[in-house]
DNA sequence: CGGTATTTTGAGCAGTGTCAAAGACGGTGG
DNA sequence: CCACCGTCTTTGACACTGCTCAAAATACCG
């Protein structure tokens, strides 16, 4: 459960030990219920166990932007861990499992363990890494290649941890949502889903959506993967180049 | 010098010693220098002593998009601290001086000190909510609203450094660049820059901008700076919840 | 099986993009 | 100190992507 995050970045020996003492509280939860609500103060840190969330602010006017999608296995509450007051809001998108733990004891557990804290902090860079791709999606990309894209980023990340059915998997979010996610509207992700559909990139049946064609798909989005540091390991030892994509 | 950003983030104590011994090298380079380039192997790790630089990405078609923009002061290459090949480029916008880590060194450090590495976790978890700001700003709001979005926070960035003057300051960005920024077009920029500047929001002379109607700007920026997460120094013991703005 | 949440569609419009050219500005060499 | 030049800024006309506002058609949930 908890170990398959913490390792997902960096080798860690018996410190293992550390993290399975951890006080930890399993809860169940429906679709769309807040982990964390912009302007409260985080005093417990989920991890996603089974489901999806998102991450959303809302501007003046109402409008909302999803600024992260995360999967299961994924623990989205790192990004609040040292501040005071949470900037975002966290949702599920779906029914979900997770695993709380106090923030206080992770914390503590963090600044006493440097191959914790390399973890932690590696993890985090990832996830800024993919907020710069976001912005880049959002800004530059027209909407074709942006709903792309992040089609793209989701089969990937979905397959770094096995969670793909062949190259098809349970669409999580709803064409609003899509269209929260990159900026643009409802209505016309739904023009650009039937586009990649009629073009023959991916196919639907109901929520499911499969790739019909990885390659076009990837060039439609203009999607390189390496933004994500996939399979950068790194060394123990406490300098670690690791290893180019 | 180095010690003003380590500060920043939180209280350290005499581990400043510690920052103080790392072997930093400086140096003064011109306008639109390189610090970083996709693709490439940090290092080494850069602070800027003076100037601007930003972080951007290119897309498959050319198109440019800024992620970040860093003032005097900030360490920009954080975020390459414990990943492989950077997935972006760092280039300074002025002339700059810097002041260069070895990579090897600062991670040691990171690892070795628990109040460093929460110092530095923090800070690139505050540059995580600059960039989730950012992907609203490029995604939620037209280009008015998100042009003066830039500028306030540019505003109370360099306020908090201390490197505003009244209410003006040295622009550091080109229309381009702004335009870069914003996901828009330099000419779209221009339009907005007039607007702003014809509703009496700004003020210009050459390079130099001055805010002539601060609550307006921010207004029509729907500008809160509650995700620069400014003034939270937080306990010197290991929960430390911080206080909110 | 009924009700609500999504997905589709259409028509007309607004905000931005394009392309091109003219001005300004600032720095440099003579 | 001035002319020259490359970089920025400003403008205009027009095209187009993506938005708005409905309303209908489907899909999903209990």
């Amino acid at each position: 459960l908890l170990k398959t995050l913490e390792m997902h970045v960096r080798l860690d020996d018996a410190d293992r030990a550390a993290v399975r003492a951890l006080s930890l509280r399993l809860r169940s939860l429906d679709a769309s219920a807040y982990l964390l609500r912009e302007g409260q103060v985080a005093t417990h840190c989920a991890i996603l166990l089974s489901g999806f969330a998102f991450r959303h602010k809302l501007t003046g006017d109402g409008a909302r932007q999803i600024t992260a999608i995360h999967i299961a296995g994924e623990p989205p509450d790192f990004q609040n861990l040292f501040l005071a007051v949470s900037d975002h809001n966290i949702q599920l998108l779906t029914r979900a499992e997770i695993a709380v733990v106090p923030r206080a004891e992770l914390e503590a557990l963090i600044l006493s363990r440097p191959n914790i804290a390399r973890a932690i902090l590696t993890h985090v860079l990832v996830e800024a890494s993919i907020y710069r791709e976001w912005i880049v999606n959002v800004g530059r990309r027209d909407s074709r290649a942006a709903l792309s894209h992040l089609l793209c980023e989701l089969v990937v990340r979905l397959n770094a941890r096995g969670l793909l059915d062949g190259l098809s998997f349970n669409l999580p979010l709803t064409q609003e949502q899509f269209a929260d996610a990159l900026g643009v509207t409802s209505v016309h992700v739904n023009r650009m889903v039937r586009t990649l559909e009629i073009e023959g990139l991916i196919t639907r049946n109901g929520r499911r959506l499969t790739i019909s064609n990885w390659p076009a798909l990837q060039e439609a989005g203009d999607f390189n993967a390496r933004y994500l540091h996939l399979g950068e390991v790194g060394s123990d030892g406490p300098v670690g180049t690791g290893r180019a994509a």
